[in-house]
DNA sequence: CTATGATTAAAACGAACGTATGAATTATAC
DNA sequence: GTATAATTCATACGTTCGTTTTAATCATAG
């Protein structure tokens, strides 16, 4: 392994990071990812193998480090309880707060790969779904269980669906930081981007926490 | 006009509505929609121009339905209110619950076009997202205006960032009605899909409503 | 019935796609 | 320095893409 492999395998990662996020999966091709990576057309069959695999690598090389720091700090949390539930308040932040604040790191993706992986869950290309399905399993169960300790008096269906609206919630804040801006033509007031993000945290977790432990729908 | 030119269009649109929710814009080529729709590959650029052009159809086709229920639906609440504000519990049903009742009505595209428009608020597509923000653009101001109202003391910033929460929360909770399925592999208790859909419907409120009136965050 | 316009049909266009090939080049090991 | 392996390169392959063209078929009006 010499240093030019690396640094082409990590152009073409990074090229492929930024251009999935701005265009999808099937919007980019192999010559504008090679191009904007300054490596020859060849070089991601190479390295890669294909584009699919490509595309699993982009996700793996943060999903990796997220994960794992998302059970990190469960696990932590939890010893900290020593037996007792966990605050929902805390939960919520390990996942979703360890999340966004991927975004203010530039060595793990930073914003690019948070509005990657925010589009990414509604896109329909079923090899990325069963992917990203494998991928966020085990963690999903950890988080899945903790809620349910959190929160012993909700029903589970109602922790589960809560779950998805949160994760909806988040994603749109992120994948939409300019696309719902088109969306509905407000101006938010124009901070710059570190800014935003700051304020975008604390205001999300409100909203997180605040569906969460809204009173339950009576049918 | 004759019969078939209308049904030609009318089967075109249909077609076309699934498969961009099942894969995508790109992914979507125009020989599978002819093929499923079952007319000459040359009809698309016949009737519509082009496949840009179709894709603004089929969503003409069912936004200018909800676009004027929305509008409708909230003329009557302001004149019901009588110059009072209106309850922030009615203006999101007036929003989301008009979206969300829709799935059930077939003859407006049900659950396909709903799970398309979620998917597609997160579409990287440049033309696509700015024909949506041109066809939303009316509705939303309306319910921001109603929204400041019903919530005098909640700073502005803060209600358009809820907005913001509330549709991502709603789009997933839609599109991903299998897709984050998948994501999660947590299998929700086993309903039809009616069933689903009416017990959607009070729990995403409750969710929406919650996170709206969550307490603010201090910064 | 015939003329006219609208629609459908079959076929082909050039462009772009992801991938594969084999030679040229570069780095590593002895 | 030379052999060997790893990487880069230019190029081409076979498909598929959205669109266009030209002719055939259909419906309707006079």
């Amino acid at each position: 392994m010499e240093v030019r492999t690396v640094d082409t395998r990590e152009r073409i990662l990074d090229a492929g990071e930024r251009l999935f996020m701005a265009h999808g999966y099937e919007g980019t091709s192999m010559r504008q990812i090679t191009g904007e990576a300054a490596v020859n057309l060849a070089a991601v069959n190479y390295h890669f193998g294909s584009k699919e695999s490509l595309m699993q690598e982009v996700f793996r090389r943060r999903l990796d480090w997220l994960n794992d720091e998302r059970m990190r700090v469960l696990d932590e949390l939890e010893s900290e309880a020593a037996g007792q539930p966990v605050k929902p308040s805390a939960i919520v932040d390990a996942f979703f707060g360890t999340l966004l604040r991927m975004a203010g790191d530039e060595n793990r993706g930073g914003m690019t790969f948070l509005r990657l992986l925010g589009r990414t869950l509604t896109e329909p290309s079923e090899f990325i779904r069963a992917f990203l399905a494998h991928e966020y399993q085990t963690v999903m169960d950890r988080y899945k269980e903790a809620l349910f300790k959190a929160l012993p008096e909700v029903p589970k269906a109602e922790i589960v669906w809560r779950f998805h609206f949160m994760l909806g919630a988040t994603s749109y804040a992120i994948a939409g930081t300019d696309a719902l801006r088109l969306v509905t033509d407000w101006q938010i007031e124009d901070e710059d981007s570190t800014d935003r993000l700051d304020r975008l945290v604390p205001r999300l977790m409100s909203f997180l926490l605040g569906g969460l432990r809204a009173p339950l729908p009576q049918f």
